[in-house]
RNA sequence: GGAGAGGUGGCCGAGUGGUCGAAGGCGUCCGCCUGCUAAGCGGAUGUGGGGCUAAUAACCCCACCGAGGGUUCGAAUCCCUCCCUCUCCGCCA
């Protein structure tokens, strides 16, 4: 949520720049209800302010026995006052809300301008695509002849966009996560922030509110898997719950930056997806993620978001996989973010990167609906932290990156080698021993 | 799931209809005292919004005692709903 001070008093410049995302953005409407606003709040509280004087003359007059009649009805018609008054307000703060939940965060200066995808920057390359001798199949093809991949019974199981990882597959997905928590939990002091990384292991499970708090309701709520009965939202990202884990709190300037990770399974429904990337694990219904959140100050975020993004990028580059960073343009940009930079690895089968990784510096948009505050180094008023957040990585699409690059013309896949010490010591999946178990279920 | 207790400021904890934004304590900050530290003494110390202003100073106003409704001239205090925590019983990975 912006601020919307900030849009009053800087109209021009945050029109522009919210016009650089989306030409139909309507903040001239709130403007003039936000405007309505302020003298009616003005209004409420002169009436308040009236209904509390006498009420306390009420009160005083009372204990001294005198007749208070006439008071208590001035006092019952200011209330019928108020309550009319209140009505209106009431409506219309709503309203201004409601208006104001749907506005994008404003794009860094440093961000491209640009109407769609195609205007995004290219900021750097590491590794390069191998050379094939033979022409690389697909990851769900390797997967599949390795018996480690299984898309059939995911689909008896729970329908399209479902997977089932088996033996070394299974042991894969779980090395990954391991190595991503122990890598970034295990960086600290060499980092310029000076900070290691705390894991977290938190619910899947949430109230809406901290949808709401992260962003992505309410405008993206049927993007998300509910559970009405109860109340909760399955988590798209762990975005949602590590962020809000300070939801509401003040911390103190020397805490920040607060560093989070968290591997969570994400849900997510895929909603106008349809036909994309129906083959293999690139788009799910359900992924493990390691997520990196950062709280950090205003004062340092975008150089926080340069370290956050290397983090994420040592993970590829620990793995051998080639990938590029990218900075995402003004119409590209999510919903709640003010810059962005995907990772992008290298997919030899489809000769594409795609995205593995997102690093967003949300500012003061999440901690503002979130309400997560720091009170500055030597006192003074509370001011809202910066929140950021990026994959560090995506597993799923990890699993399936390893697979197509390290493919070998036998079928046989290389282990990183950074993996293998999480891998029992394996080198490499080969395709002689079925270890699906498919034949006996 | 059943029965009970409770949610108050950074923390502990008083407050059951008016003078309560809230006693007292702890913590923190500023002074004094002290060779230094501790102790002691004095003072300050919630958040958000609005007004006034040169001012992010002082002052004034409004709101906030888990959340939302209600009763009342007046609610931290009474009533209702919801959320959460704790204890006991039952069930269970």
């Amino acid at each position: 949520m912006l601020d919307i001070r900030r849009i009053l008093s800087d109209t021009d410049p945050c029109r522009k720049a919210l016009l650089n995302r989306n030409p139909d953005i309507p903040i001239d409407a709130v403007l003039s209800e936000e405007r309505a606003l302020s003298s009616l709040r003005k209004q409420w509280e002169t009436l308040r302010e009236n209904r509390n004087r006498l009420a306390e003359e009420i009160g005083r007059k009372k204990r001294q026995g005198e007749d208070t009649d006439r008071l208590m009805e001035e006092s019952r018609s200011v209330n019928g006052e108020i309550a009319l008054v209140e009505q209106d307000l009431v409506k219309r703060e709503e309203s201004v809300r409601e208006q104001l939940l749907l506005i994008p965060n404003i794009p860094h200066a440093s961000v491209p301008v640009g109407r769609d995808e195609t205007c995004n920057q290219e900021t750097g390359r590491q590794g390069s695509p191998r050379e094939f001798s033979f022409s690389p199949l697909p990851h769900w093809e390797i997967g599949t002849r390795l018996g480690i991949l299984d898309f059939d019974r995911a689909a008896v199981l729970s329908g399209s966009r479902f997977s089932v990882l088996t033996g070394d597959g299974a042991h894969l997905e779980r090395a990954l996560m391991s190595w991503m928590l122990d890598t970034h939990t295990g960086r600290g002091a060499s980092r310029r922030s000076g900070k290691a990384y705390t894991e977290v292991s938190v619910p899947l499970l949430v109230r809406p509110e901290m949808m709401e708090g992260t962003g992505q309701f309410p405008k993206f709520r049927e993007e998300s898997f509910q559970i009405p009965d109860d109340n909760l939202v399955l988590i798209p990202t762990a975005e949602v719950p590590v962020t809000n884990l300070n939801r509401n709190a003040i911390l103190e300037a020397d805490d920040l930056p607060v560093k989070y990770v968290a591997s969570t399974t994400c849900f997510r429904r895929e909603a106008g997806a349809a036909g994309k990337d129906t083959r293999g694990l690139i788009r799910q219904h359900q992924f493990l993620k390691v997520e990196l959140v950062w709280l950090t100050s205003p004062e340092t975020s975008y150089d926080d978001l340069e370290e956050l993004t290397g983090d994420a990028e040592q993970i590829l580059a620990g793995l051998g996989l080639p990938f590029r960073r990218i900075a995402l343009c003004t119409g590209d940009l999510g919903f709640s973010s003010a810059k962005t930079y995907d990772l992008e690895v290298w997919m030899p089968a489809q000769g594409v990167y795609r995205e593995i990784s997102s690093c967003s510096n949300f500012e003061d948009f999440q901690a503002r609906r979130a309400g997560i505050r720091y009170r500055p180094k030597g006192g003074g008023k509370p001011r809202l932290v910066h929140t950021m957040n990026g994959s560090g990585v995506a597993i799923g699409r990890t699993i399936a990156a390893i697979l197509e690059n390290f493919q070998e013309k036998d079928g046989s896949v290389v282990i990183p080698e950074v993996l293998r010490p999480y891998m029992g010591g394996k080198s490499r999946f080969t395709p002689e021993k079925s270890n699906s178990g498919k034949e006996n279920p």
